[in-house]
DNA sequence: AATGATTGCGAACACGTGTACGCAGAAATT
DNA sequence: AATTTCTGCGTACACGTGTTCGCAATCATT
């Protein structure tokens, strides 16, 4: 059985308010109770009821956290800074994986909210801007931070420039001398797409929709993609990979197919994930600023706590080209950066 | 404003009892009003207060975990499993991280139990049998499993037999001819020292405090720990590493001394990460069964929250190893299994 | 010394839900 | 027709905390 307030003051024969005055320090109560109420306190080691206290103050000190998948290198990084600060600023984290499904993801936004989380951040979205439970939470002015975006809804985000950073992959692989370059899309890179034409574009290369292929999140899903580019008839000499994860699948196909790289076929990723430079042939890739995403979702999102009518907060933030050895070009940096 | 069953009551014009046993699905009301009032809650879009339902049953539906660092692949991967058959259980998880820190597992564990968690889920605890927080879970009855043990406390647990583990990596060296065995221990590491020691025993191999090196958790700290044993005069031929995370940092440490694995160094490492099999060199390891572990920490916190009197349920797993390249040895499966 | 301000405390209500009980009226039994 | 059972509903209390009052007693002010 637990101590509640109750029991602290009948052992010290005042009232439960007073106990309650003296554990969270308020005045007009004097030293002399205070002291012996602590003590008491101390004595049988009593620990308030948080959940009676989120209910009495509307405050439950809980985000909840939704993302895709958590094996995910890139996501499991954002996720610990997301912790990380989280924990600095008294606020316990509730996590759902919704295994890149829409369907988890509705259900696991309608579960933070029931459990009344003071807000919500969503790493990497699945939903589009007609998805009902979205909508719900910004009507409520239900505090949420997207990591990402959603097309055609305005709200508070930390995200990335995928776009520009796909264009200097893109580019990087086109000064390598490639002309056909497949884009191994996942199931949304849209952003990524943009830059990709962007790139082919400004190089004078036409874009072919043959190229870009779509597949699912999973390795698996990346090394079957890669299949099909290597059954094309005239067959491209790059691949860029939506992200680090899906470009560790393609080097499966590419090594069971016995082709190396980049000999063979060059290889760029997206992520820098911290084993990107630690694979077989090390990734060069573009690096994202996970620590700063991670902080700057919960800082924006506690803001926005504070202040739930506020216009939202946006960040944008900018990738950086990582040139290691998939890419055929000289490694600028030996990068052996990450802890 | 959110709506409440009293909301619901006025406007159908019954009490809020009422209202709670058409939601409910209650017996003694009659199929009139249950269908009026759950048609007022529907258009209402009515969503049940979590943390009133939760203090006045005494019950969150939330299970805590505590892990010590996300961004390790293999936490990450248990973590999911444990999101996953938690959620199936309709529990929410609530994810604290302690980076490796005594004092923060500490605080976790306490938060946790403010917070009224149903149960708590401590992965590879670093706590030891004098740690006050956990003899107060285990005083109190509050259910707690581990995944891993604390030497001299008889807790519910389920951890794989890391000293059969090392038995077979190191084993799995001695056969390779090597008879200078390094151990990059990490932090802890008891267990598989047993399995070291028994394994060189058994060989005839006598045992060198000398080539056991103690070390932090991270990739550098690995790498480190790799220079240590570089350094020493009568240079081991093999390395057996705590964990394929330590394994990375020990190849970066031989990459940067123009070492070859397997050929000038041996490695082996412990977990079998989902990329394992794509670093540079693939690395041999002792596999352990993740999803099982996650799923069956959860059934067993499941069992103790409904009979918190019971005694422990204790579960014992079998490592395996997977022999690739860094070990010396021919590659005895593909293994391109994981997702 | 009379008045006003301040201090120390408790009563009463609120937060949103679950549940044991009581009490009418209807239905079933004698 | 009188009694018992059952149905449908509301009253009252509980869960453990925060907060707004009001009321004495004490202190400071004139």
């Amino acid at each position: 059985m637990t101590i509640t307030m109750q029991q602290i003051a009948e052992k010290t024969g005042v009232s439960r308010i007073t106990v309650s005055r003296a554990l969270n320090n308020r005045s007009r109560i004097s030293q002399e109770t205070r002291r012996k109420i602590l003590k008491e306190a101390r004595r049988l080691n009593y620990r308030p009821n948080a959940v009676a206290k989120a209910l009495a103050m509307k405050k439950t000190h809980t985000i909840g956290l939704v993302v895709p998948d958590i094996t995910n290198p890139f996501v499991a990084e954002i996720t610990k800074h997301v912790e990380d600060r989280a924990a600095v600023g008294d606020y316990s984290l509730i996590m759902c994986v919704t295994n890149n499904s829409l369907k988890k993801e509705d259900a696991s936004i309608r579960s933070l909210m029931d459990r009344r989380v003071d807000g919500i951040i969503i790493n990497h979205p699945q939903s589009n801007a007609q998805s009902q439970c979205i909508r719900q939470l910004k009507q409520e002015k239900f505090p949420f931070v997207l990591i990402g975006t959603i097309d055609g809804m305005e709200t508070d985000y930390v995200m990335v420039d995928l776009a520009e950073g796909a264009y200097q992959a893109v580019s990087h692989l086109i000064r390598q001398g490639h002309k056909r370059i497949a884009y191994v899309r996942g199931g949304n890179g849209r952003l990524r797409l943009m830059g990709y034409k962007k790139a082919l574009a400004e190089h004078g290369l036409g874009f072919d929709e043959e190229l870009v292929v779509r597949c699912g999140p999973g390795l698996k899903d990346g090394a079957e993609a890669a299949g099909k580019i290597l059954a094309m008839q005239d067959r491209p000499t790059a691949i860029f990979a939506l992200n680090d994860f899906l470009a560790m699948g393609v080097m499966d196909a590419l090594k069971a197919a016995n082709l190396n790289v980049p000999e063979d076929m060059a290889l760029v990723g997206f992520d820098d994930v911290l084993l990107a430079s630690r694979l077989s042939v090390p990734l060069t890739t573009i690096a994202q600023p996970m620590e700063q995403i991670g902080k700057l979702a919960v800082e924006i999102l506690m803001k926005k706590i504070e202040k739930p009518t506020h216009e939202p907060w946006q960040v944008m933030l900018k990738p950086q080209l990582v040139i290691r050895e998939s890419c055929g070009a000289k490694s600028q940096q030996s990068s052996q950066e990450n802890t």
